[in-house]
DNA sequence: ACTAAATCAATTGAACTCAATTAAATTGAA
DNA sequence: TTCAATTTAATTGAGTTCAATTGATTTAGT
């Protein structure tokens, strides 16, 4: 039962599984965004911007938790893909604003079937994804507000 | 109930909270592991090395999910540092080596209250605890023995 | 023994992640 | 108004992350 309680133990850890599960459901999404041209990053970003329509790149950072060093880059690739217009807003020079085009509300189309795809690639119950999916965003809401 | 059941709404995913948890939670590491001059991955690799001692590449990588495209810079730069050092098997000299140095070892006892720094890090009680790090196994596909 | 298949670490290239810094625009206090 | 502080996106540099490939070694089939 207690063969060792070494808290330098993998096993005793809550970090290592979630980064674990985060890249590895990450690359089962790669086959079904390959087909889209989209990295998983490029996705959760366009997800906000599909639903948005139009977001300045300060909000979008907040959204995902990202800042500007890696947003910058993705941003210029949806941009050179043709998905999303950038330019600044008339009201504060300083924010970027991101726009969805026409060619990214098409893409949305075809991306409305990647979750289904993705559904059964977990082996949790309805309950238990509800449940994962509660844990995980009390861990989030306590990092916003942590000092 | 819910606003909208759109599936392609970062929300209604569970990907997005372990993509963005993992990464927060490892930024909250950054300082305690500056101090070790570690980073994440590394630390989690000793972690492994410091249980087995011993342990070749192939076997690290299915502990930590990560493969040697990966684990080679981040085992030149821990062999770089003295933490371990890195050499054939003579076995199976398709086999890479890794074991813990004295150095390693010492520094094994500098980050034993790296876990107890980052315990209280997450909103989270005990069985909320125990019932992530349950459901994250098995979505990773290993049932939790622990507890 | 011989050779085809499999295994393993390293390498390569593209993309992400983030801390730190920079430069431009805005805000606010004296 | 003036100018120091703040906000914002971009840039830089170090370090992952991973798919795909390469080359060395081992295993297995004949």
């Amino acid at each position: 039962m207690q063969p060792d309680f070494n808290p330098l133990c993998l096993k005793y850890q809550l970090c290592f599984p979630l980064y674990a599960c985060s890249r590895e459901i990450i690359k089962q999404y790669r086959p079904h965004l390959e087909e889209l041209d989209l990295t998983y990053t490029q996705y959760i970003t366009m997800m906000v911007v599909w639903e948005r329509q139009e977001i300045s790149v300060r909000d979008l950072g907040k959204e995902l938790y990202l800042d500007s060093g890696t947003l910058t880059p993705v941003l210029k690739s949806l941009e050179q893909k043709g998905f999303i217009s950038r330019s600044r807003s008339e009201q504060d020079e300083r924010l970027l604003i991101v726009k969805v085009t026409p060619s990214g509300m098409e893409l949305r189309k075809r991306a409305e079937s990647v979750p289904l795809k993705m559904a059964g690639c977990m082996n949790l119950t309805l309950e238990e994804a509800g449940e994962l999916r509660h844990l995980l965003y009390k861990v989030l809401g306590k990092e916003n507000t942590e000092e």
